[in-house]
DNA sequence: TTGTACGCGTTATCAT
DNA sequence: ATGATAACGCGTACAA
């Protein structure tokens, strides 16, 4: 920077203004200095840069597992707007190990990062009001509804709702849930609008008829396989993930029934592959990628100091029918 | 840090020292350094001391798209070695727009990356070979043999040739080949390896039987719907991904036809979803989370100036196979 | 073994 | 509108 400086005729802190604050430099000057840059073709060491002003454009996302397409969605969106505002984002994959995270906010503590999406709600809540405390936050897409840091989440209870009632409207009666990871709020929510689904018509809720495991097809699976054993079995599940729904639908084939003749199901997510799945998977459509790109955007706001008027983004899911709930085929009565 | 040094009446050197060069320095007055940075809870600031070493210990992967599972895989192997070696991994999907390459070109200019993993080889050998000269650049999964850049790839000839000769081995002799982009390497070499099966073993290559698209399920849907039309279809067919597999087998269904009874196929990378889909694919396993890791390793060295005896690493896929093939069947005469 | 002092490349403050 | 200078926090050459 003092060679452009030399070169230009002018001083260091001039160079640095017709770079960061070109109004407040005559217009001829700040030819002269953007043409001694060209001249000796420089570049601004950003990390000198981000030494004065103590921040480093750069936000950490912590993602469960990669692998997961829902969590790759959110992060493409992320990764978008991040990119179009000119911040950098780091990827901590914590596989699932809930304590990595502890490692990455070590990364905060030494103001690598200036601030943090998090795709993951396993911390206790007062643990993620004292991170908020701190550093500029936002969580996504799983959180309790009471949290004080900003979140961008899906309508998990209503969609849920949805979802069950479009079972029942098939004229399901005794209708199955395998949940997620119950541990997980997002689970909860689920869970919750499975159950006002059943209540609001009139339909008794069945302890039998709910079991949990984690996301995963082998957890559908498994879960499936508790249900099917049932003296009197459900005719419709509604599952909280796609992959438990592929699961699930994968052990009610071997049993030798059908879906959705014999069972109908319904997934969560609209994951990449739940249309060429045999049968298409009718589920609930998560915006993911657009809540990625909000969550971010809030996060910028945040860490421009913006007090924000709202804290809590909530998106609705679509329902979309394709093969797995039945509803193309006549309907029962 | 002068903080701690007063605090443990030292100079600063030595509370620096104390850290860096443990060895350095007094036992006795190490322990009173470590003594003062627990009491004043001191984190040193690693932008200074990146500013210091010119070294940001953080890594770049460009992928082609995050949502990807093959990509997400090799990008979980990489983050694994990187978080295990003190490395930050700083996540550019570019989208498949292969001009944002050139945005992320510049934080290597501004010095905010120490290396480079490239999950993409659409530049020209010479835009890499020039790259490679100015920073630490590993190139995988997909690479031309000839790069000068050090590599980490799947061994995509041969592996293409035994998944074609286990089709031929069941008695196929018509087959097909629905390739990916033809501009990248790795389809090219999956191309060469089906055209040495058929070469072997005496069957003449046929251009007509030959489609290329790019990787997706509605290219492998869009490329089988050419095959059915040929007045003679193919009996069997190798794809080159799973991706076009799934697309391959859904037009065939539609047509009437079943898998693998009436058209066999194959494909390659054994994507998650590979196992589930109806058929089961048969399918070459990339190791590629594996080959992350030894990329994320490969790159470390490079980074550390070690001059490598080897510069291309070449994993083998292995041959996994389930229904869509037809091996579980009775063999053809 | 430890302290002094400089420099890494910027940007902000204060003068001019 | 521009220049001189201090400071960001650390690591190291040199001196002691």
């Amino acid at each position: 920077m003092s060679d452009v400086a030399k070169y230009a005729n002018v001083s260091t802190a001039t160079v640095s203004r017709a770079l960061q604050h070109p109004e407040s430099v005559k217009e001829e000057t700040r030819q002269k200095v953007l043409a001694a840059i060209t001249a000796l073709n420089y570049t601004p060491n950003v990390l000198a840069r981000q030494l004065r002003r103590m921040e480093t454009k750069t936000i950490l996302v912590v993602v469960p597992n990669i692998e997961n397409n829902v969590f790759s969605q959110l992060l493409s969106g992320i990764d978008a707007v991040a990119n179009q505002k000119g911040y950098k984002v780091l990827l901590g994959n914590i596989n699932h190990k809930v304590d990595k995270i502890y490692d990455y906010l070590d990364h905060f503590r030494q103001r690598q990062i200036d601030g943090m999406i998090m795709l993951i709600s396993d911390l206790s809540d007062h643990i993620l009001q004292d991170l908020a405390n701190e550093l500029p936050l936002v969580i996504t897409p799983d959180s309790s509804d009471d949290a004080i840091v900003p979140t961008v989440v899906v309508d998990n209870v209503g969609s849920s709702q949805r979802a069950t009632e479009h079972l029942i409207s098939l004229g399901h009666r005794r209708l199955a849930h395998i949940a997620g990871p119950l541990h997980l709020s997002s689970s909860k929510s689920r869970l919750e609008g499975y159950r006002q689904a059943l209540h609001e018509n009139g339909i008794r809720f069945d302890h039998e008829l709910v079991k949990a495991g984690d996301f995963t097809i082998q957890a559908g699976f498994k879960q499936m396989e508790q249900l099917l054993l049932m003296e009197v079995p459900p005719t419709a599940v509604f599952c909280a993930s796609d992959e438990i729904a592929m699961g699930a639908i994968k052990r009610i084939k071997q049993h030798g029934l059908k879906v959705p003749e014999d069972i109908a199901i319904v997934g969560f997510d609209n994951v990449k592959f739940s249309s060429i799945f045999e049968p298409a998977l009718t589920t609930m459509a998560q915006p993911l990628e657009e809540m990625g790109r909000q969550s971010m955007k809030v996060l910028i706001d945040r860490m421009n100091g913006k007090t924000l008027s709202k804290n809590h983004f909530i998106y609705s899911a679509d329902l979309i029918i394709r093969e797995s709930c039945g509803a193309h085929l006549n309907k029962r009565e």
